[in-house]
DNA sequence: CAAAACAAGTTTGATCGCAAACCGTTTGCG
DNA sequence: CGCAAACGGTTTGCGATCAAACTTGTTTTG
């Protein structure tokens, strides 16, 4: 999932991963390998819920990174990193681009001056509430395929 | 997974994913998604595979390529695109990589004057025989936490 | 307590992947 | 038959991510 990425992301109409009419490929041993079938799976959940996240212009990680920082008032962006498995050098212009928009707010730590603390704006909590409403969904149809 | 990406691939440390030292970071409903935590699984399988593919100088993607060219001798690249779930255009600089290391070997179609054939090399075959054992070791590992 | 080790955040560089544009070929349909 | 649409492969542009280097601040340790 590296290449792109997180599992609940951007939009994008994907060129790859299609179907392919008739085609009789063989996967051989690789059909049955289970970090290849995660990797597949994790770039068709990626594709079905960045429709839906898209819509609102939202990037790859940024539904995770929100999600976080909501449940985690006051975290701090290595911690978020952590949190979504994400290198804190992604982490702070994914910061930069919420705070642009206005949903997240963000203030220097008083116990540790290196670190800074996060927290959603009202903006924020009402974007994620809306989005939350697709992901459940998303993921209902998607649990029962697994 | 995208970022990099590829179930079974290229060698990285890692500084992401990182345990972190005691530390409670709520992941809220995102615990209970599918999709969230396919990412984790799907990015911690990739890292662990790669220090294995890593070795050998592969990079994302050449081990699941090589293993469909293995079963689908003749295959095109657009074909295997679609098998291991890349864009047509991800896949021209993969080959390219793998003929240039001498591992497959392309030849123009007879049938179609658009596509080219592909298939192993002798060199690699054993490439791909020796990464196997690997991959199913690490497979069962990961396995066994399914 | 001073020095060394370590952590937070930013910047910069490299890599992988998709998407779109493009060319040549093939196929489908009127 | 003839032409439009679809397809195979390459090139180019862009986005996401990690890694390493650096700065500033904190913790550990001798």
């Amino acid at each position: 999932m590296a290449g792109q990425d997180s599992a609940l992301a951007a939009a994008r109409p994907s060129r790859a991963a299609e179907p392919a009419r008739g085609e009789e490929v063989s996967l051989g041993p690789l059909a049955g390998l289970v970090g290849f079938n995660l990797r597949l799976a994790q770039d068709a959940s990626f594709r079905a819920f960045a429709r839906h996240a898209g819509q609102k212009g939202l990037k790859p990680g940024r539904f995770a990174a929100m999600m976080v920082i909501h449940h985690n008032p006051g975290i701090t962006q290595a911690a978020l990193g952590r949190a979504i498995a994400r290198d804190k050098s992604t982490v702070t212009p994914l910061i930069q681009e919420l705070l642009r928009r206005g949903l997240v707010d963000r203030q220097p730590s008083r116990a540790d001056r290196r670190s800074v603390t996060l927290k959603l704006t009202g903006a924020g909590e009402a974007m994620l509430a809306d989005l939350l409403q697709h992901a459940e969904e998303h993921d209902r149809k998607l649990d029962a395929l697994v």
